[in-house]
Formats: structure tokens, sequence, C-alpha cells
RNA sequence: GGGCGCAUAGCUCAGUUGGUUAGAGCGCAGCGUUCACAUCGCUGAGGUCGAAGGUUCGAGCCCUUCUGUGCCCACCA
């Protein structure tokens, strides 16, 4: 064994460990029937994505997992790979091109595609690289990527079989339309945001009348494409109008005014103006009455020829000029402050406008059903639960999902359109570009021009990266996975549809459990983001604090959102440190190591016990928090036994014996237990401390997880112990007030009559106690009368005098014993008040009234202990 | 407009079927270093568990209302 250095130089330690683990092939995956499979499929980062907390936190979880699930005996598959993120990588990469001033129009479909591959090809595996830091133990020889060949048949047939089962429809209807990316977007995609709006009262002329009727608009400008407004039928203010026309201004146009149950008679004026192009409800009205839909911008969100003067401005310097245009005409009645959720583009935040256009839908509903059956009925569990009500609400309430985008950078719709066959009957649906039309035999064939939304392809994300739609053995072995992790609002976008398509296209629901994590944040709350600038760079953590340091601090609360600050992951260098140090120790005393050494075999004095039994608690506490999501919890059990308890207590009493062969294994025992226990959360340390110790066998993430001994774990050991240490503190204690030095070593005395308790102190009397409370003898004594010149205290059925000579003011001596009688006293009252209540005698569960009658005698005889010793004093 | 969280020590948070004297880390105070670790050790101070009602022998935990705060969903223009 070659010695440890004196700090934990974890910079070195994690780049030989992340090499080596991605290197050397130790967490591929492996069909293997002997042994049952786990897998987590990573929830694929953008390729434009650069590592942030969020990421670290994510993949902080998984690993525990999936390493602690290898240890435990399964053949685990962490499935890793990055998604194309069609619009977010198109953005980036027309922006770069826009330094040139150059657009993508300007080069081409063709070339714009090659110039995103090459992107791709050269930043798009920053991230994993990244991730690779954290210590992810996923199996890097698989890395998938959205757009590989594969993956692509796999849309494509899914697409494709859609289709078929008439799920996949083409058709004209109102999207969210980014115009800053000119493309359509899902529902999910447009952000809506509460905004400070204004909601603008127009007059519109009744033709051939002097009268008006007044609409309200949160949106003036559209108004140049309204084709009617609207009233409720049984709204008797606008009775008189039925069947009136109206001249709509600026524009010129006769509208109808037309009766319709959904226009709400409480809201504005109870009049409302119909742009069946530009708004959702609108164009549902517009289908209902027959209206034209005049489409009134061009996709770049200027006004198109429709708007006549104010062809070509904006959309929102139209708004301006199209009520300035009607204060002049003196059309504009007024202006109210309106507050409103706004729809914002999710990867530009730009305005999105509700736009007219023809587009390919999946339809949802019957995808759905099953999906919510699974939830129903517990196949899949949502953790924390809460998040099964949300996912429910989204199932029920679904909506058609807009499919086609369009950009350059996806997967091209898998359609072709005969230029010769009527307009419909001419589509081709199949995977490849087909040479002839089989309608009319035309050679004239074009391919759809639009892409898929990047989530047609992330939601197949669990069975496609195994290569489905092609049958194999890993397939069937890795698929259904186990466990998902990501955060709450990537549930609509990924988790419900990943639930739908795997029921329908794999026949089984793609994992059984779901962990929904926390947001993390700053120090005030506030999201961490890049424009903000208050985010912490994880990879600025890890060079700083190391990783193990960035995982294990950032898991210490992992409940819910998490408000982090860099001196936050001082508690993992800490601990990471602790760890290292206390190996150290171990690692320079235990010289004569017994390979075959058997913890149930060895005779133990009483402290290694103690520990042992101890950590077979924790070993065992550990597995359960981990088995259910609990790792905040897990963290802090390793913590406490293998800090305040091994390192604290065990490590400082045997510091005199290690020339003892059974101390030295039991104490390396405990680290290379510890150690495993420790690995799923910092990979790093622990595997450099283990191969320190086992040379021959390299992998900690590849040995089995301690095995609980049952018959080590001894309350009666445990409770011994526990008299031990409130012994040693107590006397720490009373040295402390009254100021005694550490170097100097008192005298000491216990006194007590019951036999029981004699025997235990013997056992330590002359090792433990003595060391670590500072005292120079111990006397043991049926009876002893308090002294002057001596401190004293009472610890169960124990007093104890220390001899402080001189030192000693009696007079505050008493004062202190007395604040100590009335203190018990005042917990012995409330105790005697509680069963003196008849109605907790007869009602409490009989082992609380028993426990409360058992703590009174013992109150009763401290009481009884600490009034002797003022008795003699007096 | 609906729904879901959160509120416990100066700060960040635990507290799993209601049951001893509500815990931890940081911070703070005192003491301490030729000892594996000052990224450390020992000792300590610090909380009427957001407010008010209620259920119960017993409430930080369950119920109701309120206040503050955060998030999600939603086609009132």
């Amino acid at each position: 064994m070659t010695e440890l250095e004196s700090r934990f130089n974890f910079k070195e330690i994690d780049e030989k460990w992340g090499k080596y683990w991605e290197s050397d092939g130790v967490f591929r995956a492996k069909v293997n029937p002997d042994k049952k499979s786990f897998t987590i499929v990573i929830p694929p980062p953008n390729v434009t994505g650069i590592l942030h907390m969020g990421h670290a936190l994510n993949n902080t979880l998984q690993d525990i997992l999936i390493r602690y699930k290898r240890m435990t005996g399964f053949e685990t598959l962490w499935m890793p790979g990055t998604d194309h993120a069609g619009i977010a990588t198109q953005n980036v990469v027309e922006k770069q091109l826009a330094k040139e001033g150059k657009t993508r129009q300007d080069i081409g479909r063709e070339q714009f595609t090659e110039l995103l591959w090459s992107w791709k090809n050269k930043y798009g595996d920053t991230i994993i690289h990244q991730l690779k830091k954290l210590g992810s133990s996923c199996d890097w020889d698989r890395t998938r990527f959205t757009m590989d060949d594969e993956y692509s048949l796999a849309v494509k047939e899914v697409f494709i079989r859609l289709y078929h089962k008439g799920l996949i429809y083409r058709g004209e209807y109102i999207i969210n339309w980014c115009p800053r990316c000119h493309t359509a977007l899902s529902d999910e995609e447009a952000e809506h945001k509460d905004t400070a709006g204004k909601l603008y009262h127009i007059k519109y002329p009744i033709k051939g009348e002097t009268g008006f009727v007044v609409v309200a608009t949160t949106r003036p400008e559209t108004m140049l494409g309204d084709t009617a407004v609207a009233v409720n039928p049984e709204d008797q203010r606008y009775a008189s109008l039925r069947g009136k026309i109206l001249m709509l201004p600026l524009v010129n146009r006769e509208i109808p005014i037309i009766e319709d149950a959904f226009v709400d008679p409480a809201f504005g004026t109870g009049a409302v103006k119909v742009t069946p192009a530009h708004d959702p409800n609108d164009f549902h009205m517009g289908r209902r009455h027959n209206l034209r839909f005049i489409n009134i911008l061009y996709p770049d969100g200027k006004i198109n020829r429709n708007g006549g003067q104010f062809h070509n401005m904006d959309r929102f310097v139209a708004r301006k000029a199209v009520v300035e245009e009607l204060d002049k005409l003196g059309l504009l009645v007024k202006i109210d402050e309106h507050s409103h959720a706004v729809g914002h583009c999710y990867r530009c935040n730009t305005v999105v406008e509700p736009y007219l256009s023809k587009q390919w839908f999946v339809k949802m509903a019957p995808l759905a059903q099953p999906a919510v059956k699974a939830v129903e009925e517990g196949r899949i569990k949502f953790y924390p639960d809460r998040w099964t009500k949300v996912y429910m609400n989204w199932m029920e309430n679904i909506r058609d999902w807009c499919i086609s985008r369009q950009i350059w950078w996806g997967h091209r719709i898998p359609v072709w359109y005969c230029q010769n066959c009527p307009e419909d009957k001419n589509m081709i649906v199949t995977s490849d570009a087909p040479a002839v039309c089989p309608h009319c035999g035309s050679k004239d064939l074009k391919q759809d021009e639009d892409v898929l939304d990047t989530w047609f392809s992330s939601w197949l994300w669990p069975f496609a990266t195994l290569n489905w739609p092609k049958a194999s053995k890993d397939l069937k072995y890795f698929y259904p996975g186990s466990a998902l992790f990501t955060a709450s609002e990537i549930i609509f976008f990924w988790v419900a549809r990943m639930i739908m398509a795997g029921i329908e296209f794999m026949g089984d629901i793609p994992f059984s459990e779901v962990y929904i994590h926390g947001t993390v944040r700053d120090a005030l709350g506030r999201k961490m983001s890049k424009s903000l600038g208050n985010a912490i760079d994880p990879l600025e953590i890890i060079n700083e604090y190391g990783a193990d340091a960035l995982r294990f601090s950032l898991i210490i609360n992992s409940g819910q959102d998490l408000y982090i600050s860099k001196e936050k992951f001082e508690i993992g260098r800490n601990f990471a440190n602790k760890i290292w140090n206390a190996s150290r120790l171990i690692l320079m005393n235990a010289k004569t190591i017994d390979p075959q050494f058997d913890l149930s075999k060895a005779d133990l004095d009483l402290a290694s016990q103690w520990i042992v039994s101890r950590m077979f608690t924790t070993v065992k506490r550990v597995g359960d928090c981990i088995d259910n999501y609990r790792y905040s919890e897990a963290e802090s059990l390793i913590n406490e036994f293998f800090w305040s308890q091994f390192c604290d207590w065990y490590l400082e009493i045997i510091k005199d014996q290690w020339d003892n062969p059974v101390i030295q294994n039991t104490a390396l025992k405990i680290l290379e237990n510890s150690l495993k226990i420790i690995h799923p959360f910092m990979p790093f340390v622990t595997q450099e401390l283990w191969a320190h110790i086992h040379p021959e066998q390299k992998d900690l993430g590849l040995q089995n997880w301690p095995k609980v001994q049952e018959r080590l774990i001894q309350t009666e050991i445990e409770n011994k112990m526990a008299l031990i240490i409130e012994l040693v503190t107590s006397i720490r204690n009373t040295r402390a007030e009254w100021n005694v030095k550490p170097a100097q070593k008192l005298d000491c005395v216990f006194v007590s009559d019951k036999p029981t308790i004699k025997s235990s102190l013997k056992e330590t009397e002359n090792a433990v106690v003595k060391r670590l409370a500072g005292l120079k003898s111990i006397e043991i004594r049926d009876d002893f009368p308090a002294q002057k010149n001596m401190a004293s205290g009472v610890i169960a059925d124990i007093k104890f005098y220390l001899s402080l000579e001189g030192a000693i003011d009696m007079e505050a001596e008493k004062r202190r014993i007395l604040s100590q009688i009335e203190e018990q006293t005042r917990l012995m009252d409330g105790l005697n008040k509680r069963l003196s209540n008849e109605a907790f005698i007869s009602k409490a569960k009989p082992e609380v009234v028993a426990n409360d009658r058992q703590r009174l005698v013992e109150l009763g005889e401290k009481i009884k202990k600490l009034k002797q010793i003022i008795a003699d004093l007096e």
C-alpha cells in the first residue's frame, strides 16, 4: 500500500478517474440473463448546451441511483446522448451566419444544413465531455444523437405508423407562430407570461347609420383582419343590431354583426371584434359562421398587403400607427390598463402570434388514454407524488400536437407531394424518397419542406436509443427502463409524451418511476441564467472544490428548489477532506492486514462492536433511502455515521490501540464499507482510496454493496456506548464551565450503587473515558459524598466528581447544580401532570405511557442525586 | 380564473403513518494545534415551529380560515 498525500488533491484525482472511466468502458452494459436489468435514459441535453447547475443536479441524481443499483447486483444501463434541439441549434448557427452578414436563405437549405452538421460535430459533444467530469457512469459507447441515421429511421417509422393509423393529419389551423424563428410552435412551446398591456376601445360605425358599436381589443392592429363583430345572442343591448353591417374603419370593409354564445356580455363592451386568421377563438367563430379568413401578417411579423396603408410595418409599429389613425378619426374611445397573459417563444422569448397556417398535427386523445391509465393504475409513479395530478390534468385536457416546424434543422417530414395529382390526392407518405407517384407515375415529386418538432424525436428516446424498430436482445433486455429523472418543466414536453410513445410503439411503459427534482436557484431565489449573470458554473466549482464536493453539496438539500451560493460547496469539500484524512490515518496504522478478517467472528471490544453496529444500521438505512429517492437523507446518515461517530468517537477511542491487529482490521473494514456506501455520492475520492487499499480490484463501482449482518446490529451495545459518550461529554462540559485547560488532567470519582453500571464502567475505565475526558485517575465507589473543591454531575445512575482543587468557587458550583435541579424538576412536573391525567392513561398507547413512567423514575433518581450533592455541600 | 408548493435557530434546510427535552450544516461565542484533518477538534449560546381557530389525552405534523411568498395551467377579446 502506498502512502497517501497529506492533502486530498481532487484535481489530479478527478482527472485520473474521469479519464479511466471513460476509456476503459467500465460502465458498459451487456445483456446478462443472470441479472435483472436496470435502465435509466439520460434526458438528452441539447447539443447547444453547456453544463449548468440544473444538469449537474439532474445527472448526479441519476448517477447515485445507477451506481447504487450496479453495486446491488443489477445489470445497469445508463444511456447517454444528445438532442439536436431544432430551433435552438438553428438559432445559434443563424446568429453565427449573421456575423458574416448572411441569412440562411442566402446560402440555401443544403449548405445551411451542412453548416449545422459541422457545427454539431465541432461543438455538439461539449456537454457530454462536461458530464464525464461530473463522474457520470454512463455507457459512453452507446452515446446517441437524435439525428443519428438509425434514430432517424425510428422517427420516420413513427410518423408513418401514426399517419396510417389516422393519428397524424395535416390541416389549416391557428397555431403559435414565432415571427423571429419563422416557425410554428406547439402550445407547450408558447410560454404564457403575465404582461401589463392595454385594452383599446374602438368605435366601429354602423353602415348607413350614425351609430357605432364599441369593441375592445388588446391587439388593435389585428382589426385589419376583422371579418365580423360578435355579440352574445342573449345580450339585449345589442338586440336591435341584429343583421346589421358595420364599416370596418381604416380598411373600409363591410363586416357583419354575428351572434355567438362564446361572447361574454360582461367583458369589455360585450361586443367582440372577430379576426379569424389571428385568434384561436375567432378562428372557431369564423368556422361556425362561415366568415372570411384574412391573414394580415407576413411570417416575420410585418403587416402584409391586406393591411393597406400599414403594409410592411412591424406588428408593434402598426399597433401604434393604427391607434393613432383611429384617434385622428375620432374612433378611439379610451385606453385601459390591462394585464393579461401573452405567449412568448420558449427559444427566443419573442411574442408569438396566433397565425393561420397549414401544419401537421398528432391527434393526441387516443394516445393519452392508455397513458392516463398507466399512471392511474400505479404502473408509473411520480416522486414526489403531487406531480401525478399535474400530469393527469394535462393529459385529460390534452390538445392536438402541432409537429411541423418551418426550419431546416431536424427530421424532414417523410411526405412527398405529386405535382401532377390533385391537391387532396397528391400525398405520398413513405420513409424513402419515392421515384414516381404511385397514382399517376409522375416523377415530379416534391418533399414537404418542413421538419418535425424536436420533441417528436425525443419522445422515442427510451427505445429509439436501443435501435427500435429493429428487434434486438438489447431492446428486449433493457426496455422498459426503470427510473426517469427530470425537472417539472419537462413533464409535458417529454415525460408525458414518452409514456404515450412507449405504450403505443413498444406496448409497454418506458419507465416505472419518474423523479421530479427541483430547480437550482441563486441565493436570492432567482432562476440561474446567463442573462441575469447569477449563474454558478459547475465546472468552476469542480475546479475549485472538486466534482465530489459539487455532487455532495447539490444533493444535501434536494427536496425542492434549491438556493445555492458558492459557499455551499464547502460542505462537500470538507466532507471529502474528512474521508481522505480518516483514510490516511487508518492506512498509516493498519499494517497487519488479514484478508480473511471477518467482523462476525472477531473478538471485538465494546467500541468496535458499537461502530460495527452503527455501520450496518447505516448501510441498511442508506440503501432504503436511495431506493426511495431520499438522497439528502442518505447523505445526512452517511455524514452522521462517518464523521460524528466513526471519526469523532471510534477513531479517537482507538488512537492508542493501533498495535492491536483486531483494531487495525476492524477500522479498515469499517472504512472499506464506508467507502462503498459513500461511493454513489462521491465516486472520485472513494475510488481513489479504494484503489490504494485494493490495487488488484480496481473498480469500487463494480464491488458489491456491503451485506448487512443483522446479528451485528446490537441495541444493548449501542446503549452502553451511548452512556459512555454521554459521560465523556458531560465531563467535558463541566471542565469547560470551570475553564479547565485541556492539558490539565483531573482526578475523578464515579459513584453508583448499580452493579451493571459499575461493570460497564470498569470495561472502559482505563482507556476510553480517561483519555477522552482528560482524566488522570478514575475511582469507582458505591458511595462518596460531594466534596468542597470538586465539581459534580449526574449522568443516568452515575454521579461523578471532578477534583478541581482550588480552582472552583463552591457557591457558583452549587448554583450550577441547583439550576440543573430546576430544569429537571420542570421536566418532571410536566411528566407528572401528563401521567396524572386519566384520559392520557386510558387513551394513549400503552408503550407511550410505560415509557413516560420509566422516564419519571429516571428523572426522580437524577433529581435525588443532584439534591444529595447539594446536601453534601451544605 | 383554476391548481400546486413553501413559511421551523441570524442564514440554508431536515423533521415519513400525531407521542420523550424540535435537529443538522453554516454563522456566532469561549477554549484548543509537535497528534489524520484549522477544509480540524472540544464546549456552548440561539427557536412561543407565519397568524388565528378547531380535532385530540397529546399538534411542528391532521382540519378550517387568514397573511406572506414562489411556481404551473387557462382561448375574457
